[in-house]
DNA sequence: GCAATAATTATTTTCGAAAATCTTTGGAAT
DNA sequence: ATTCCAAAGATTTTCGAAAATAATTATTGC
């Protein structure tokens, strides 16, 4: 593994994750720095964060963590959900065995991790074990573009969800678990219906549970602070 | 303007318009001769066009143009249905007079040069007003992601058009003007129903000529051959 | 001859310094 | 006090060479 590709992992890894805050420079001395590595490695990786929109750039004034805004979270989970559903639809039309299976064996891992409390409660491994359940019910839709997009949108939002999962707020009155079961049985039934109404509800629900934290904690479009 | 981004655009104009042939390694001691310029400009030309999917790297063994396929096609070609009709309606119910305005302005510029032969006749001001139509019909959607999406899937699909408009093979049963007129009326008038109906025929008739344009030159999936 | 291996060449990747550009600071003039 | 300009400093961008890796050619042993 090249040096650049070890800086994209770190970079976007810290972005995501929030480690880097929103807004904040990414200047190359501190982050050749941070990382270990020269200038040309460190270029290469941010440029392909500006192209996922993960990082902002300024023509000879450099690169800065891409801010967040309640505005590019209610589009990106927008469009989530017209690309997702169309793409379960066309899995449940073509899936096979062997994606049925798939999905299975991506929600039993996800709920293993859910129920997981104390020092074996990773939020890192839950939220790995979140997107290969959703991007197992899309992995038989046939569509390598539509696939790039529910990656990117995923990582979009996920920048959101995370500081939400750190903080633990998760309101007791919602069984997300109960959402990801039906889910998976609505798809596997092949009831395209039922299967993307639930997804779309998913959603819906976890968009305005993410506006409420954000909308109150940061209202002037949750720039960052540093 | 950065040689970076100078690289940035020539390359991309290049791959686009085919002179620089899918399939073909971009190796960096032609480029810098070809562009006049060092490596490290490239190579950030390089990495942006590999997060576009114009070009496709493998670690250390360097770039090539990303090859094309009729799959990729017909892959491109139905997300961009998906996408372009979600945003069509988006954009007839939120877009203004100033929104209406631009549409008639892009098809009375993009008509005007259909209607030019002889030295008028550019082939890339075509091209370039074939886009600025398409996207002023969605301008109004409010939706920065699928704003992007459309731009990523419309280069995408302009590599397979471009050799067509170069030979200027289109058969004379097909009056695309009036499409794009029909199009542009049924959207002024808010008919969403027509409108994408129109938007998504307009797509499936260019996406069928293409196919059999490339299925009949190129049967083992238009792999480059330099 | 042919396979395996060593030497050579070609190419990518990375570094470190130089050049170019932007930002801040300090001082002079009004 | 405020504005303007120049100097100094900080940062990005670019180059050219060195290092690392891959591909090719030559050589050896059988």
């Amino acid at each position: 593994m090249t040096l650049a590709e070890k800086a994209y992992d770190a970079l976007r890894h810290d972005i995501i994750r929030g480690e880097l805050a929103p807004g904040r420079p990414l200047r190359l001395s501190d982050l050749s720095e941070r990382y270990d590595m020269g200038f040309s490695p460190l270029r290469e990786a941010l440029n392909r964060l500006h192209a996922e929109r993960l990082v902002t750039a300024e023509s000879l004034r450099g690169f800065r963590v891409a801010p967040l805004s309640l505005d590019e979270l209610h589009d990106a989970v927008n469009v989530r959900i017209k690309i997702e559903c169309d793409a379960l639809r066309a899995s449940i039309e073509l899936g096979d065995d062997n994606w049925a299976a798939g999905i299975v064996s991506a929600l039993y891992a996800l709920n293993l991790q859910v129920g997981r409390t104390g020092p074996d409660a990773d939020i890192w491994t839950l939220e790995a074990r979140h997107y290969a359940f959703h991007r197992a019910l899309l992995a038989a839709c046939n569509s390598p573009w539509t696939l790039e997009f529910f990656e990117r949108l995923y990582a979009a939002t996920e920048r959101y969800r995370i500081p939400t999962l750190l903080a633990a707020t998760q309101p007791s009155g919602r069984d997300v678990q109960a959402e990801h079961g039906a889910l998976a049985q609505a798809t596997l039934d092949r009831d395209a219906e039922t299967a993307t109404a639930l997804l779309e509800a998913h959603y819906r629900k976890t968009a305005s549970y993410l506006t409420n934290v954000f909308g109150a904690n940061e209202p002037d479009g949750l720039a960052a602070t540093g």
